[in-house]
DNA sequence: GTCTATATAAAGATAGAC
DNA sequence: GTCTATCTTTATATAGAC
């Protein structure tokens, strides 16, 4: 399988590393296997990213950037529905059997290095606060009731996101993301109607 | 290190590797790195399971049969206190670093055989079907207000437990399956008052 | 049931030619 | 920037002694 078009080589070899790693983990996926499906030789890698935490680092990295730029193209509608939308990316991953990559890698979280690590906190926290600042807009609009603790509400959705991926690819079901998020806003909108 | 008490070496070689696949998932254990823990040779791992992927069935085999038991003995209370209860399932695993042993192995879906899938499969479905025992009895005590979709809820909660193993250890949060699961009971505690 | 010795394959990584 | 060749370590697994 040779490599494709034009593209710069380490873009590529951080787009199939990231799915290799949703596949089969950090520990399970080796240059050996990523350089095969590239059609390039083990060692060529290596000049590209020196070490494999290198490339995991780098591949976490990425994502959490890419991940910020979905999130900011979002169609900026009502904070709630904002928050549907949201859901619709990780439908997006379950829709091809694949893992958020900063869940996958939490999964083997003594696996990895520091800069790895950070990567996956940054990106946890991140998300966290895009969802908590969703939920506060939607207090101030009326459309979330005043004194949930919007803290636990935005871990409370990322929680179900991320693991909602897990539970899909076994059960095949790629649809749990975005059902669970319709039914959990609907709760917190009834709870709003009846504030 | 070598191995307590007179328990049954198979019994202790599928809990260390249970703790391992949660630290490191299934690709990044061996029966190198368990045979040192454990005091033996790796070879005589061998003639316990045979192959790897013979342990890491019976690993997933063993754990959802030992938490069906933590399960069925949780206090039989009001069916929304049950799923309280039931959250400090998870949140003791997270008070260890742990993972759920079948959100980890879900983690590695395409690195494990057939059988382990299926357990896993097992697992989830028997958890979904627990859960929405539970629901079905609060909405039939009034606890819980009638309408809502109860499969997708239990789903809800499932994912959302699931999840928030895997970003607990990443921030260091042990409380926060059971934050979590106290703030949707009340969730939907709130809509049934208002039904 | 556990060990040592061994087979075979693959891993991560480096050196040096082109 | 990519390759071949190689190094070292580790992996899963088997054979056979005790």
């Amino acid at each position: 399988m040779a490599r494709p078009s034009g593209r710069p080589i380490r873009d590529e070899l951080i787009d199939v590393a990231t799915q290799m790693i949703s596949d089969v983990g950090v520990t399970g996926f080796s240059y050996g296997g990523l350089a095969k499906q590239l059609g390039i030789s083990a060692p060529t890698i290596h000049h590209h990213f020196k070490t494999k935490e290198d490339l995991i680092a780098a591949v976490a990295e990425k994502y959490r950037l890419d991940f910020a730029e979905s999130v900011r193209q979002l169609p900026t509608t009502d904070p709630l529905d904002q928050i549907t939308s949201y859901a619709t990316l990780f439908a997006r991953t379950a829709e091809t059997d694949s893992l958020c990559l900063c869940g996958a890698v939490s999964a083997d979280w003594l696996a990895v290095g520091e800069r790895t690590r950070a990567e996956i906190e940054a990106f946890f926290a991140e998300q966290t606060t895009w969802l908590e600042a969703r939920l506060t807009e939607a207090v101030e609009s009326g459309e979330l009731a005043e004194g949930l603790p919007i803290g636990t509400l935005a871990s409370t959705i990322l929680s179900m996101l991320e693991g909602s991926l897990l539970i899909a690819r076994a059960n095949g079901d790629a649809g749990l993301p975005v059902d669970i998020t319709a039914l959990l806003t609907h709760l917190v909108r009834t709870g709003a109607a009846n504030a």
